[in-house]
DNA sequence: TTATATCTCAGACTATAGACTGAGAGCATA
DNA sequence: TATGCTCTCAGTCTATAGTCTGAGATATAA
């Protein structure tokens, strides 16, 4: 195999150098560019191909999740691996059904990170230690979110108790009577096995519910 | 002025790197340690006395703000530079209490994060643009906390709601009758300018309270 | 000592929340 | 056509939440 071609897209300046000059001295590797922001990171990759992205997720203008996405579906055959801080389950499940190929840390070592790049180019996935084990609860047991039971109109109402809104508020917001309101609220209750619209509200602001 | 003596605390291996690399380009600074952790990185600056620290925030043992607080106090002339991803409220301004020199972004330039060690050595803030917006305001208009208010029970109780108990749960897990529990809820209500117990748990959860 | 703040609790009352049953209308699918 | 799901709403009932007033105990500061 010739040079394995990279991409970095991170708004951290410092990691971007970071990496790319330790990767430097790695003779299989070539930095082909870099970029900042999501929508320049796909837009970078979309014209120089490269075999692999190293993608941030948070990032100002445009989530590596976005970014990732574009990618994969123009670009089969290019390995996005994510570089994050974060390893919770929000950031993870998206970000590997986005399509990610490799799962990484930023407090893995710079040898790590390389090693990656070079399995990822090889086919091979790599899954931080913390990642993998999430991904394996997961397995086990599916973990179904509770919420995902909810119709559209229980999780607009489950939204709004998580504003704070009360059923007569909610009657009025979503312009349906407050014996409804009274309906989808037990509903949700429900689903989400919680006792009342407090622990409802909770349950949405932990699982990240509120946009 | 002679050589400025740094340490590096980060959890990021490719940050710590990143930085140490590119500050070995700059004559004046000498990258005297690095450290993963806060507890790690307070017992090396204290035994290395450096006139530099780059300071992460979140770190996996011990925080930034711990780390600074020990350092600031041992050694008032040691000048810490925050150098994190977040610049909310709630981690800015306990950094800048616990005594911090100096407040980064790891969106900054490296050429930027050189040129606030050079000034700290020199006894010259440095404060990201976007962190100065937050002191300006915060200056202007003191931005009371509606929570700094509540007495420490008031805030067992707000907890205790934004954890979606009841004032029967309550009133057993604090050990005090449910009527006091009532009385307590009531002014945590009118404290926090809510309605009910479910926006005092919205709010306790968008502001950071739960943990 | 007086004042102030906190924590505790009671009684009485009103408002809201939530459970349960039942039901009609619309929509999609087998 | 029959079945099932969703959204809508009514009536009834109970439980919980929340307000207001008042008050005793303790601790601390002026």
């Amino acid at each position: 195999m010739s040079q394995i071609r990279l991409v970095i897209v991170d708004d951290h300046d410092v990691v971007r150098k970071g990496i790319k000059t330790y990767l430097m001295t790695e003779d299989e590797i070539d930095v082909v560019g870099e970029a900042s922001s999501g929508h320049e990171g796909a837009d970078l990759v979309l014209k120089e191909k490269p075999d692999v992205v190293l993608m941030d997720l948070i990032m100002d203008n445009g989530t590596g999740i976005e970014a990732t996405e574009r990618i994969v579906e123009q670009l089969p055959d290019c390995k996005v691996i994510i570089l994050t801080s974060y390893y919770d389950d929000e950031k993870v499940f998206p970000a590997l059904e986005a399509g990610a190929f490799s799962y990484m840390l930023k407090t893995s070592s710079a040898d790590e990170i390389a090693e990656a790049v070079k399995k990822a180019a090889n086919g091979e996935n790599v899954i931080e230690p913390k990642v993998a084990g999430k991904m394996m609860t997961r397995m086990r047991a599916p973990e179904k979110q509770l919420h995902e039971d909810l119709t559209q109109r229980e999780l607009e109402v489950l939204i709004c108790i998580g504003n704070g809104l009360t059923n007569a508020e909610i009657s009025e917001k979503l312009f349906i009577g407050i014996k409804t309101v009274k309906t989808h609220v037990s509903h949700v209750l429900h689903k989400l096995e919680v006792q009342d619209r407090t622990q409802a509200a909770v349950y949405a602001h932990q699982k990240g519910l509120m946009k």
